[in-house]
This record gives C-alpha cells, sequence and structure tokens, in this order.
DNA sequence: CCTAAATATGCCTTGACACGTATATGCTCT
DNA sequence: AGAGCATATACGTGTCAAGGCATATTTAGG
C-alpha cells in the first residue's frame, strides 16, 4: 500500500528545487524520463518521483510512446500561483504599471529565468500607527 | 545558539500555509503580532516564528509602535515569484487573452481562485524514438 | 525599581519529505 | 517466451521545519 500524504498545495509543491528545475525543462518541450534525468543529473527514481508528485499536482501530464513516458507541462496549477500572487500586486506597482510590465514581459518572452533588479516603488498604502491603548 | 538553516528561496517561504495567511492578512494593512495572532488562531510563538522568517526573506518589515512591532508587506519577493511565473506564462494563454484576464482580475480584484478549462498548445519538439544507444 | 504587556527566542518532539538502493512493472523486438 | 530497456514503486534512513511550552527581552508607566 502506498500512502500519498499530503502535498496539498501548489505552493509546497514548487517549493522543491529538483520539481522547479524540472518544470522549467519541460517549458522548452516535452521530454522522457530520461532525458530529464540525464540533463538535470538525478536519479531516475528521483524523477520519477518528482515527475509522480507533479503529475498528481496538476503541473504535467503524460503521454505514452512506447516504454517512455514524455511529460509535459499543464496550465492549471501556474494559473493557480498566478491567481494567489494577484492580491499582492499591488504593493509592486499601480494598475497601469503592472499592465505595462506584464506586457512588455511577454513580449520579450524571454526563456532564461531573468533576475531583473528590481526598482523598489513604495507601497501607496497609508496607515495609523500611534494608537496605544 | 541559533542555527539560521537554509531556507534559501522564495518559494519555501510561501509553501507554509500560516506564511501565506498572515501575508494575505497584511494585505489589507500592516498589523502587529498580536492582531494576526488572534485573526489567525495560532499561538503568539508560532506567529513570532512566522513573522521572523517572513522578515529575514525580505517578504514583510516591521516598524517598532512601542512594545509592538507592526509588520507589513515588502514587494520584492512577490515579484521574484513573479518572475518565475513568466517562463510558464505562454502555457496558459496567448499574449492578448493574458492581457485580457490580468486586466480583468485587476479590475475585479476577487479572492477567489479561477479555475479556468484551457487549450493545451502542442509542444514543437517531436520526438525521436526508435534509436537505441 | 517593579510590574505588566507585547514580542522574541530556546529547547524539544514530531512528522514529513527527499534520496539511495533494490526491485517490480511494462513495453518492444526477435 | 525471453532478453533488454525504460520507468515506477517499495523500503529504510537522515534531515529539517513547524509547533508547544517555557523563558528571555523590551518597553511603558506607576
Amino acid at each position: 500500500m502506498m500512502y500519498i500524504k499530503s502535498m496539498e498545495s501548489v505552493f509546497e509543491i514548487i517549493a522543491e528545487p529538483n520539481r522547479r528545475a524540472i518544470l522549467s525543462l519541460l517549458v522548452s518541450s516535452q521530454q522522457s524520463v530520461g532525458e530529464i534525468e540525464s540533463q538535470l543529473r538525478m536519479t531516475q527514481p528521483t524523477v520519477s518521483k518528482h515527475l509522480r508528485v507533479l503529475r498528481e499536482a496538476g503541473f504535467v501530464e503524460s503521454l505514452v510512446d512506447a516504454q517512455r513516458r514524455l511529460y509535459r507541462l499543464k496550465p492549471e496549477p501556474f494559473q493557480e500561483v498566478d491567481a494567489w500572487l494577484d492580491q499582492f500586486r499591488r504593493f509592486w506597482s499601480d494598475r497601469v504599471d503592472a499592465l505595462e510590465r506584464h506586457l512588455d514581459r511577454m513580449e520579450r518572452s524571454s526563456p532564461t529565468k531573468n533576475k531583473t533588479e528590481k526598482v523598489r516603488r513604495g507601497s501607496n498604502r497609508e496607515r495609523d500607527k500611534g494608537e496605544k491603548k
């Protein structure tokens, strides 16, 4: 009997560095387990286990190709993360600005993870602190 | 001696449900530890520990207010998550569509997660199956 | 200075998860 | 059917984070 414990949320799934590496690999194209294994220098069981977690969480799906399984991305969980981020978007930019950056990112669509330096932008939220009870 | 082990990535930070709850709380306004404690039904040490993790990861900053510490959000780590998501955006919609949905979300700013059905887009990599090495 | 309030930290236990090694399952071809 | 490749699963182990509980620290005010 195999117990699939918890791993409820998408956030726990992407918390694992190797899983993020697998996901990034699959952006370029679908890959077999062996291809992932060789590119990421992980053992085959490790790859398979992570793929299982990713599949059960809906991040990937597998296509049978003879003895191989080709894995490819599925969009829904990413949307879920994106939806969660929404509530915080107002903190790093106002509406129009966010739109522009969003567009900008999609125009370029760079495959590498861009570690961009961001300019801090003060939040526009005012708060009263002083009251002591 | 207190070891601050790893907790390197922002993804591990937001993997913890209580931390996400704290972050969501702080969207509306900055809060003291006690306020967070009572609203989220966590013990005070638990709240403090999570806040420490969040602070060291740059998700929040604290303002001293007498005996209280007021915590409020900082944008950078959220941007980092957003940047990571970028590489996957092509998977859930084309450019215009993404823009529309992005706008739509910001207009309504609905807190619920939208579970949209998407049309898959085939990868451009053909599988070479036959060759054995 | 002493006390109370608010928050931070230390120690300990527990449980989850990631990995390695070994093995099982599945598929193909001869 | 049997061999060989590709992938999945089982089991044991080590590590580390999260929380409970106790206590330290900080600040305000009498």
